[in-house]
DNA sequence: GCGATATTCAACCATCTGGTTGACGATCTG
DNA sequence: CAGATCGTCAACCAGATGGTTGAATATCGC
């Protein structure tokens, strides 16, 4: 697996991986904080935040004790930008579609 | 793996099911076809058809012993969707960012 | 310096993934 | 019907993935 996509598509896959995403959409996080929340050892969340951020979707920095962990968009608009080829978007349709997956997946 | 966006994403995580996507785009196309230009087995194309259509990202029908695999675009809008929430997108970049991309990785 | 806290490392395990080959069931053609 | 073509199935394999535990490494506060 070498491709940036691959990277990030494979670190998207994961149910647990895109919650933690969801967290730090709200605010930068240490990684004990980020694994609060879930149900396995931090060693787990650990290896989960490695990667994310070797698919270049986190960045994260050491201060002190704590590792920050902070959203890096960019990865998610390379991932974006491919699928704009797919979609054959109808840029009208979004919302109704975003409503429709708000009822269907919660 | 149950969710639905963990088996979109694991499917687009995989460079040859990417240029299947790709070659589906601009034709609807039988599976030995499909294998054509890839240096695999007949049977290891149609386990990547295969997941691809777990994932809804084609769908599959029979004709006589030809079967014929079409893009099925609304799998990849649930992704964007998901994605949306991330980009923090400005609109007016995305064509920079796409050309950007276009040269940096092909 | 000591103890507590934060994080990773290492070894291990079960399961999934992406590939192979060979046999098989369907379907078309002559 | 016989033979060729289309596609999947089954068994197998090497390596990746997602998790565990326990020990190790930093850093902080006292």
């Amino acid at each position: 697996m070498t491709h940036p996509l691959d990277l990030i598509f494979a670190a998207l896959s994961d149910p647990t991986r895109r919650a933690i995403l969801a967290m730090l959409l709200e605010d930068d996080m240490a990684v004990t904080d980020v694994a609060e929340p879930f149900a396995m050892s931090l060693a787990a969340i650990s290896k989960h935040l490695t990667l994310l951020a070797e698919a270049g979707l986190i960045v994260q920095e050491k201060r002190g004790r704590l590792k920050w962990c902070k959203l890096e968009p960019d990865a998610m608009r390379v991932a974006t930008v491919w699928m704009q080829g797919f979609g054959q978007f109808d840029p009208v349709d979004l919302d109704g579609l975003e409503r429709f997956l708000a009822a269907e997946l919660g």
